[in-house]
DNA sequence: TTGTAACTCTGCATATTTTGCAGAAAAAGG
DNA sequence: CCTTTTTCTGCAAAATATGCAGAGTTACAA
């Protein structure tokens, strides 16, 4: 019989919004907010991990970690074949924090974190050196507003 | 006497690089597998998350949880006088995940998680009607690639 | 060099939390 | 109505966190 792995109810939901605001919640905290024994919230919270509904990182501010230029990358794949490979190509490099294909006028949308200007430099071209990549267009982010978790309270 | 807040030493960094990997990580483990004593971790843990250079938190992964709609926004602002009360105003936003102020042919630019694509025209037209936003380009995510913490491996 | 003040680390006892498990309750399916 | 499966609960044992006092370290000035 399959299991149901999509559905999520609104203790799931509670849970995910307890992690959203401290990753590091106790099982027996999270339990007493939703009146659930400590069983009940942790089967349900190991499951939520294991589907991969959520998962809990540690995430490094990166001005205080010493990554001074955080940018956007915007890429032209031609020909437009050659996009699967550049993108598990790009996908495996350790500046790279986003990486996803969009509606828009480029093909591949990168965020990265690089050391210094010059490092950010050096990353770009070596991406220009992958085999497709037509063009790139580099955006710095100046100054970041917001960098929040999505507020499950839209989904009821 | 100012206490030193930016300087990182070896041990913050293998602190910081085992909560990336698991957010979740015991005071315990940590001091093992640093071989420092679980008071160190503990001390050095805390101090990182009160200053903020790491915050542990649960990320949801938005298609298991019902976000269909993931696009980026990016904002033209006339006059360019209004472009903080207007990153004010987007940034208080739920539907908004990252915004930041750019070095490229846009003023802002937007990261959204929404249910569905009306609610994305819903919130789009909303952000159009905030006094100063001159122009939008919204552009659909189709499929994500990567999402990742940045490797503090390349610091050293 | 020596002394002092400010931190940081360690180890231990106590309090709290997690884990494993077995049985109760609830839901699903004939 | 009776199985079967799943989920929940509570308890005891194991693991972990916390508070604290004392031992090292470091920085700095006399």
């Amino acid at each position: 019989m399959e299991k149901n792995h999509t559905l999520l109810d609104d203790t799931d939901f509670a849970i995910l919004s307890c992690l959203q605001k401290d990753g590091r919640m106790s099982f027996t905290e999270i339990a007493d907010q939703l009146n659930v024994s400590v069983g009940t919230a942790r089967t349900r919270l190991n499951r939520l991990l294991e589907e991969g509904v959520i998962s809990i990182v540690g995430r490094v501010d990166p001005e205080k970690v010493g990554f001074r230029a955080y940018a956007h990358i915007a890429i032209y794949i031609r020909p437009a074949t050659l996009k699967e490979p550049v993108a598990q190509e790009i996908s495996s490099k350790p500046e790279v924090s986003f990486l996803a294909s969009t509606s828009g006028d480029y093909d591949l949308e990168v965020d990265v974190m690089c050391q210094s200007n010059n490092h950010l430099v050096e990353f770009v071209n070596e991406i220009s050196t992958i085999e497709g990549v037509y063009q790139t267009k580099t955006t710095l982010y100046f100054k970041v507003y917001k960098y929040a978790q999505p507020d499950l309270n839209l989904l009821k």
